[in-house]
DNA sequence: CCGGCACGATAACATATGTTATCAAGTTTA
DNA sequence: TAAACTTGATAACATATGTTATCGTGCCGG
């Protein structure tokens, strides 16, 4: 649903770059929603400072997909790419600054992409990437358990439970709160050797 | 971690043609593993007849991640684009009439597409088409009931279960054959309407 | 400074799902 | 054809997880 390439494929700054006119600069506190599910994405969306999260609402149960950081990039991809309403909310989570580049921008910077064969290849490669990290996560989600997922979570990007307020964590886990803490704590038990 | 285009984007189709005569022809039982959890992919799979399905092992739990049909091509993505050990295993689960296109002409057809600009925008579509399946299938694990995804594949891909074992389903599905078996009865049980 | 709200822990109970065991009906194979 | 295996149903019990309710703490805005 989603891709970035700033700093994940160096080769292609120059071309962002070119295309930092016509970004637009939005400094914005915790809670602003950038895509609401339903309407069709206008921007690709760039993360300067803060934190953004990608959910979806299963009657009134928010369902978090993804958490992006400093320097990454994304927009729902289907919607951005097919003009179809949005399956997916993008809000910050953390007062942000974002930078949004107008859809008709960015289709042309992939546009341009496209012509230069050496880059083909790259954009093949971030797609790839991309889907492989969602296979992962779909994988990790039908294999583990919530706690093994916590687990990991812990020792592979401890930064987004530093980061993520605890029900937001859980609704990404697919746990309820209540049952999150209990993992916690029973973690906390495991670990209590004095 | 799969694609397909055969059919799919008939305009393709005499690129492929072209690949025909490097193609071996296989006649398969079933059962027959065509890819091993572990080895590096070699081969881009089609089927002509019957149907081979995408697992991986858990503590010797299988976990089906895709059923594949007539007229389906796939391929283990990360292992055949990365050379890397494949995280699937892939296997018949009927007699089966497969053809294999090596791996060295795969991406010789791929990058013959990468030198016509035209193609390369269907090819980003058919990756986006790709991520776009697996998206969904991800966000119904995440959103539905195994109950509610059995009744979807029972009106969207009836085959499916038609022709399918039926403890492949529960591992598609992500429950024990046990709890398949409780759901299909519970269902039966609601429609029993004399 | 106070009242409300966001956040998190915990208990008690309800439901969903896994595990193991048993049985029965096909199907394949020696 | 008999034995072995595959497939599927069901019961009984164990575990995992959800739901609701209650409490405490800290923060933020009037």
């Amino acid at each position: 649903m989603i891709f970035h390439f700033r700093n994940k494929f160096p080769q292609l700054n120059p071309f962002w770059d070119k295309y930092l006119p016509f970004q637009k600069r939005l400094d914005i506190p915790a809670k602003t929603i950038l895509l609401k599910e339903g309407k069709v994405s206008q921007n690709y969306i760039f993360i300067e400072k803060g934190c953004v999260r990608a959910f979806f609402n299963n009657n009134g149960d928010d369902k978090t997909v993804q958490f992006f950081f400093e320097n990454e990039g994304l927009t729902s991809f289907d919607s951005f790419t097919n003009n179809v309403p949005s399956l997916i909310t993008i809000e910050t989570t953390e007062p942000s600054v974002i930078y949004l580049l107008p859809k008709q921008y960015a289709l042309q910077l992939v546009e341009e992409l496209t012509r230069e064969p050496e880059f083909v290849q790259l954009m093949l490669q971030m797609f790839a990437q991309r889907q492989m990290h969602y296979m992962n996560e779909f994988f990790s989600f039908i294999r583990d358990t919530p706690e093994q997922r916590y687990l990991s979570l812990l020792t592979n990007r401890p930064h987004i439970i530093q980061r993520v307020p605890q029900h937001y964590i859980a609704s990404y886990l697919g746990v309820s709160t209540v049952h999150l803490s209990r993992i916690k704590s029973k973690i906390a038990k495991g670990n209590a050797h004095f």
